[in-house]
RNA sequence: GGUCGCGUAGCCGAGUGGCUAGGCACAGCUCUGCAAAAGCUGCUACAGCGGUUCGAAUCCGCUCGCGACCUCCA
C-alpha cells in the first residue's frame, strides 16, 4: 500500500505527506471575495480541495479544513485607485456594503453545497479578524520589515529579500519586480516598486474603515490569510492550497509577512489548482467570459447549449488533473454528463445486487483483476490525488457489474469476497472521495406508484401483443422525460432525464 | 520583454522510457416485438525537426503554435 505523495508547489516536486501532528492534518484554501457572484472558474479550486480533505480524511487525518471568506474587498495595493471593490460596488447597487457581503456570501454556499462540498471546519472572515491583522503588521513593524507613510503601512519587500529567499514559490527574481516598467499612482509611497501594503489608509468617502494605529484604514489584501491561517492552524500549518493565479503577489506575501512575523515561514505543503479556461483563455472577470454558477445551473447564458447539473460539472472537473488546465466546452459537459450518468447507474445497480455466496471465485482472471482495480485507486489518490485515474478504473469496473446483472458475467465469477469489496470500494471513491451524488433527487412514492400502475398496464398490452398501446406509454413517458426500459427478465425499470 | 507551463486519435482527457488509460462520439454484432439500456468488437494518437538510448508520447536541443503569472483575479 502507497502512501500519500503530492506535489508541493513551494519545491516543485512530489513529495510525501507528513503531518506536523501526527494523526492531524491542518489545511488552509483561499476563499472567495464576495463582492461579485462566483463563477465557474472558482467551483475548481473549492471541488479540488473538498476531494483533498475528503480523502486526509479518509486516510484517518483529523482535517481542520479552514477557508476565508474575503468581505473586506480588495484594492490596488500598487497605488491607481486605492478603494475597496466592495463598496464600489456597493454604491452601484446602493446596498450596504454589508448587505452586499452577505448576499453573495449566501449565494456562494447555495453554490458549494449544490456541488456536494463539505463545509470547512472553520470559515473566517477578513472583517470579523480586523484586530488579529492590525496586530501582526505590529509586529512586522517592530521587526523593521516595513514602514508607514501618509497612514498607509507597507512591507518591505527589498530588505526581505536581502534576508530571506522571496519569490521561491513564484519562481521570480526581486530585480525584476523592482524595474517593472509600470508607472502606477500612489507609487511614491513606497520605497520599492515591488512593496505592498499592509494596511491602507482610507479616504473619507470610504465606507468600510476601521481604526488603527495609523489612522482610520483598512488592511491589505495579503495579511487576512495570514493571520486567520496563523489564529486557527498555528503558525506553521500542513497545506495550504488556492488557485495558480495566487501564487504571485498573494502567497509570495503571506509567506513574506508570515516568515517576519513568526520567525519561519508558515506552510510545509503548498497546492495550486490550475484554471478553467474558455475557447483557451483562463476564465475571469478581467477577460470578461465568465460562466456564473446560477448561469451554469440554469443553462441561462449565451454559451452554453443547456443547463448543466452540479454534479455534472463536479465530475467534469475531476476527471481532469487539477493541476491541468480545463478547457470549457459544451462538448465535454455534455459527454461529461452521459458518463456520469453510465457509471452513477452502474453504481446504484452494484447496491442492489446480490451475490450467490460462493467464496471462491468461478472467473479467477476476472477476480483477480477487479481486486487489483479497486485496491490501484487509493495509489492514485496517493500519487498526487490523481482523480482522473481513479474514475478511469472506476470505469473499468462498470462492464463487470452490468455483465452480472445482463448476465454476460456470471452470478458467481466473484468471490464473495471480492464483491463485497468490490461494493464497499465503489462506494468509498465515488461518494465518499470524489464526493458524487445523484443527478436526480430521490423520487417521490407518489410517482413511483403512478409508474407502476402504467407499468403494469403496459406489460399486459405486451402480453397481448398490444404493441400500439405498449409503445403509446412509452413514448408519451420519454416526451415528459421518463424514460422505461425492458429489462431482459421482463421486469420494467425507469429513469427520469 | 522576464519567469513558468502546455501542445496526445472526431472531441475531452490520463500517462512512472519498453506492456491498448478512460470517457464521449462513430461503426458492426449480441440481446429485444420494436426501442432504450447493457455487453462484445473495431477506430491505436502523441505539434515539427534533430539528438541520447537496444527502445521515447515520456529525457535533451532547436523550431512552430498556445496559455498563465509579472496588475484585482480561483
Amino acid at each position: 500500500m502507497s502512501e500519500l505523495h503530492f506535489y508541493n508547489s513551494y519545491t516543485r516536486r512530489k513529495e510525501k505527506f507528513e503531518s506536523i501532528t501526527p494523526g492531524y492534518a491542518g489545511l488552509y484554501v483561499c476563499g472567495p471575495t464576495v463582492s461579485g457572484e462566483s463563477h465557474l472558474g472558482h467551483a475548481r479550486p473549492y471541488i479540488t480541495f473538498d476531494v483533498v480533505q475528503r480523502y486526509l480524511k479518509h486516510l484517518g487525518y483529523k482535517v481542520r479544513y479552514v477557508r476565508n471568506i474575503t468581505d473586506a474587498g480588495h484594492f490596488e495595493e500598487e497605488g491607481r485607485e486605492a478603494t475597496d471593490k466592495v463598496d464600489e460596488k456597493a454604491k452601484l447597487e446602493k446596498l450596504e456594503p454589508m448587505e452586499l457581503v452577505q448576499k453573495y456570501t449566501n449565494l456562494y454556499h447555495w453554490g458549494m453545497h449544490l456541488f456536494n462540498c463539505e463545509d470547512p471546519a472553520i470559515e473566517p472572515t477578513a472583517t470579523g479578524h480586523i484586530i488579529e491583522q492590525i496586530s501582526m503588521i505590529e509586529t512586522i513593524i517592530e521587526k523593521g520589515y516595513a514602514y508607514e507613510v501618509n497612514g498607509s503601512v507597507y512591507f518591505d519587500v527589498k530588505k526581505y529579500a536581502g534576508n530571506y529567499p522571496y519569490g521561491k514559490l513564484s519562481g521570480r527574481v526581486l530585480d525584476d519586480q523592482l524595474e517593472t516598467s509600470r508607472d502606477l499612482d500612489g507609487q511614491d509611497e513606497k520605497r520599492n516598486k515591488a512593496d505592498f501594503a499592509l494596511w491602507k489608509n482610507a479616504p473619507p468617502e470610504h465606507i468600510m474603515r476601521w481604526k488603527s494605529p495609523w489612522g482610520d484604514g483598512f488592511p491589505g489584501w495579503h495579511i487576512e490569510c495570514s493571520a486567520m491561517s496563523s489564529k486557527y492552524l498555528g503558525e506553521t500549518f500542513d497545506i495550504h492550497g488556492g488557485g495558480m493565479d495566487l501564487q504571485f503577489p498573494h502567497h509570495e506575501s503571506e509567506i513574506a509577512q508570515s516568515t517576519i512575523a513568526h520567525g519561519h515561514p508558515p506552510v510545509r505543503y503548498w497546492i495550486h489548482n490550475n484554471m478553467i479556461t474558455i475557447n483557451g483563455k483562463k476564465m475571469g472577470k478581467s477577460y470578461n467570459n465568465v460562466i456564473k454558477l446560477s448561469e451554469l445551473f440554469s443553462g441561462n447564458h449565451p454559451i452554453l447549449e443547456q443547463a448543466y447539473h452540479p454534479m455534472v460539472v463536479r465530475f467534469y472537473i475531476l476527471q481532469t488533473h487539477y493541476r491541468s488546465t480545463l478547457d470549457f466546452s459544451n462538448e465535454a459537459l455534455q459527454a461529461s454528463e452521459r458518463a456520469i450518468r453510465r457509471l452513477w447507474e452502474a453504481y446504484e445497480l452494484l447496491q442492489k445486487l446480490n451475490h450467490p455466496g460462493n467464496t471462491e471465485a468461478q472467473d479467477k482472471t476476472l477476480d483477480q483483476q477487479v481486486v487489483a482495480w479497486c485496491n490501484e485507486l487509493s495509489d492514485f489518490m496517493n500519487d498526487d490525488f490523481n482523480t482522473a485515474k481513479v474514475i478511469g478504473n472506476l470505469f473499468e469496473l462498470a462492464p463487470v457489474i452490468n455483465g452480472i446483472k445482463g448476465g454476460q458475467v456470471a452470478a458467481g465469477a466473484l468471490s464473495s469476497g471480492t464483491f463485497a469489496m468490490l461494493k464497499d470500494t465503489f462506494k468509498i471513491f465515488l461518494e465518499d472521495i470524489l464526493g458524487m451524488q445523484p443527478l436526480q433527487a430521490q423520487q417521490s412514492n407518489n410517482l413511483d406508484n403512478v409508474l407502476s400502475i402504467l407499468i403494469e398496464i403496459r406489460k399486459d398490452a405486451k402480453k397481448r401483443k398490444d404493441f400500439a398501446t405498449s409503445d403509446q406509454i412509452r413514448n408519451k413517458l420519454a416526451e415528459g422525460g421518463i424514460l422505461l426500459k425492458d429489462e431482459k427478465d421482463g421486469s420494467m425499470s425507469y429513469t427520469i432525464e
